[in-house]
RNA sequence: GCUCCCUUCGUCUAGCGGUCUAGGACGCGGCCCUCUCAAGGCUGAAACACGGGUUCGAUUCCCGUAGGGAGCGCCA
């Protein structure tokens, strides 16, 4: 009968969720949803200090903007520290574990010592054997655990296999600080194992703690979960993943226009995989799931791949979802109020309409809003530097001749746009591209945009014969 | 310094002793399509870190070397 699997997502609220803690999370949900398990949310604060809720606020805002949902009530550590301590008592009581009155002072001159004489700077166990009688007044004690000084612990991990520890090079590590607040390895340990935790993913920088957790497991005879820890992501060096390279919070990779499909996508083939699959639906990535599959080696986060990931999905998504996705992330950029004014109902008839011409052309949602720029621009359109450099007297002319034609087309659309133009074409002897390209930078502003019949639709036939006059240098009317 | 981990194209990866003249994806080059830019199609360059073993046979197993990473707090 085998158990109900229960993982767990339990950062600490120091700062925003990372894009590793995003894909820590996300292996955690996919695990738990793959085996029709769950996942629980534990918020690790028992660092008062640095605990912040705004910090609260963004890993949830993270994890839902993720799409990844965890179940039940989430876990604050720092209210169940009156358990903690008891666990630390209980320890004490089975002689597993000890008070220490080593001074932080006493214990840096220790460490330094041992580094001159190139020791180890474990704690060399001062306090483990000795009388409680000689402890001094005044002196509030740490209670440390009384691990095993010979033998080894070994950490049986589904990534990185099993791993054996010498116990001599593991130290008695403290519990309990002199204030009666729990270490981070105490509370680990309390809280897994009653949330009922059974699988453990996480960041492979918690490796070297799987082993001292499993000795607190060891020492108050619990059983130890199943550890997977995955490799860290590394910047596009290689080394260490720095706000520079994208070690940015989640919230910034909403800003810069992505999409939560398209990340989760990306987030997944981090370190894990499935063939030779790239894109992965979410009920894909849950079906696939799995634990053996996750590399060893570190992963170097690859912007170029994401964009490019970005731009499938957002191909993939609907018009109308993708309009809905653009108001949704107006708020969050500079200048993304202006623009929201902007979108009267008519206006967003129009980005719906353009919608498929400009999607298939942005990689992120901000390129898409700015692609869209000449839908709600104010006539005279301003030129960009590249389209000045067409609108030469030449083009002026070209449109000045076209735009009888244009006016005539009636009624107004794409076919009766485009067979007018390639007729004027035809007979003013030019190729399709010359007047093409003059059309499109005095409709837009720009040199690049979606097909130039395309645009003159969505525009109308007021607006585009107007924007054209604008051009050609006759004053309308 | 000590402990532990990692090492296939530039990047993410497939590979779990012979099927590897090493596959896919992103990126890069070329061609096609074409009103621009994309998208799409075709195509090209591009990797088993190094040195020893084990084996009939190593990208795959073992040991070194080099390089990279993580940890060594009364932080988490």
């Amino acid at each position: 009968m085998s158990e109900t699997v229960v993982t767990r997502f339990a950062p600490s609220p120091t700062g925003f969720l990372h894009i590793g803690g995003g894909r820590t999370a996300l292996f955690n949900w996919l695990y738990a949803r793959r085996f029709g398990g769950k996942m629980l949310l534990r918020i690790e604060d028992t660092d008062r200090e640095r605990s912040t809720q705004a910090a609260i606020d963004a890993i949830i805002d993270g994890l839902t903007w993720l799409g990844i949902e965890w179940d039940g009530d989430t876990v604050y550590q720092f209210s169940r520290s009156a358990r903690h301590r008891e666990v630390a008592e209980q320890l004490l009581a089975a002689g597993k574990a000890y008070r220490c009155y080593a001074s932080p002072q006493e214990l840096t001159e220790m460490r330094e010592a041992a580094r001159r004489e190139g020791r180890s700077k474990l704690y060399d166990g001062r306090w483990r054997d000795r009388d409680p009688s000689e402890a001094p007044t005044g002196v509030q004690p740490v209670i440390r655990l009384k691990a095993p000084q010979t033998g080894e612990t070994i950490v049986d991990d589904q990534v990185q296999g099993r791993v054996t520890w010498q116990n001599e090079n593991l130290d008695d590590f403290v519990l309990l600080r002199s204030d009666g607040t729990p270490t981070y390895m105490l509370a680990v340990v309390v809280d897994d194992h009653d949330m009922g935790i059974t699988h453990i993913i996480r960041g492979d920088d918690h490796f070297n703690n799987g082993a001292r957790q499993t000795q607190i497991y060891q020492a108050l005879d619990w059983k130890v979960p199943v550890m997977a820890h995955i490799p860290l992501i590394h910047g596009p060096d290689g080394s260490k993943l720095s706000k520079r390279h994208g070690a940015l919070g989640v919230d910034a990779y909403r800003a810069m226009g992505y999409l939560p499909a398209a990340m989760r996508n990306y987030l997944v083939r981090l370190g894990w995989s499935h063939g030779d699959q790239e894109i992965f639906s979410t009920e894909e990535m849950i079906a696939a799931f799995d634990l053996p599959q996750i590399g060893r080696s570190p992963a170097r986060f690859d912007f170029a791949k994401l964009e490019s990931l970005n731009g499938h999905y957002i191909r993939q998504t609907a018009e109308a979802d993708l309009l809905a996705e653009i108001e949704q992330l107006l708020p969050h950029l500079a200048g993304g109020a202006e623009l929201k004014a902007k979108l009267s109902p008519g206006v967003r008839s129009r980005l719906l309409a353009a919608m498929p011409g400009l999607k298939e052309r942005a990689k992120t949602l901000v390129e898409l809003i700015d692609s869209a720029g000449f839908l709600f621009a104010d006539r005279p359109i301003a030129l960009d530097d590249k389209a000045k450099a067409v609108m030469t007297d030449e083009a002026r002319a070209l449109i000045k001749a076209v735009l009888p034609d244009l006016e005539a087309v009636e009624p107004w659309s794409a076919a009766g746009a485009e067979q007018a133009v390639r007729t004027f074409a035809e007979r003013a002897g030019v190729k399709l591209g010359a007047i093409a390209q003059p059309l499109r930078t005095a409709l837009t502003g720009r040199v690049t945009s979606p097909g130039i019949f395309d645009v003159l639709t969505v525009l109308g036939k007021a607006e585009s014969v107007a924007r054209l006059r604008d051009q050609a240098g006759n004053p309308a009317g």
